[in-house]
DNA sequence: GCCATTATGTCCAGAGCGGATATATCCATA
DNA sequence: TATGGATATATCCGCTCTGGACATAATGGC
């Protein structure tokens, strides 16, 4: 194979920006469009966390000339404004990884005692 | 009392940058200078993320002035160029809202599927 | 037909960042 | 003791990323 290794392109990708791990996370879940991935995004955070318009799209194209998603069909009876989104392989790949280094500092918090003594 | 409940002050704090989060998770494990707080990150993330100076003193900075962190006393024997920081209360409540929140996104990914199949 | 909602997109100003540069101290060792 | 690499802090420049306002239009319930 003349391409080098998955590994490094992986790691080119990293850190992903906080929207577009938003995006991507939203995504894992199947194909999405816009202004679904915006509503998913506000509930997957519990309302922590929203995308506007100007990050979601600028956001998207970027995700995609990256490689990280791609544009799928549009379902058949859908709204025709809609363009549907989903995670491409290597996208899943990035995600993945990052979703790993989260859990790392989700278990530094937790050695350093950080998540102990629950009251505020 | 007089102030406005505290929750309130946390959610405007939040989310904390990248740089402001990793930071607070190296002054989790008690008070450390910037170089070393430098050091620490790299450490802590396997050398996936890693602060320039630009960024690590300007973010100190940040955080100083938003009461997240504080300036504590030079330890006596130490390197007299040496600032030393550490968490405030306040600091430790926003950190694990933070770490809370990336929690429930491993748990998305993971309810998505994304963490499953472990081979690249 | 009316109009809120859904849906995509652009634009601007400001926040955050990476890396170069500057400066100075510390400390091992030659 | 002087030389130099590591330690330590700080600022600056240019770029990326973001939030939110604004624009435009199709959809769907009434």
């Amino acid at each position: 194979m003349g391409e080098t290794n998955g590994q490094a392109r992986i790691e080119l990708m990293q850190p992903l920006t906080r929207a577009a791990l938003h995006i991507a996370l939203a995504l894992a879940g199947g194909e999405m469009h816009g202004y679904g991935i915006m509503l998913e995004v506000d509930g997957l955070s519990g309302g922590n966390y929203r995308l506007g318009p100007g990050t979601l799209y600028r956001s998207i194209q970027r995700m995609v000339s990256d490689g990280l998603i791609e544009e799928a069909d549009p379902g058949a009876s859908e709204d025709e404004r809609r363009r549907n989104y989903r995670l491409t392989p290597f996208g899943r790949k990035v995600v993945r990884a990052e979703v790993h280094r989260l859990e790392s500092l989700v278990e530094a918090a937790r050695s350093r005692g950080l998540l102990d003594d629950g009251k505020e």
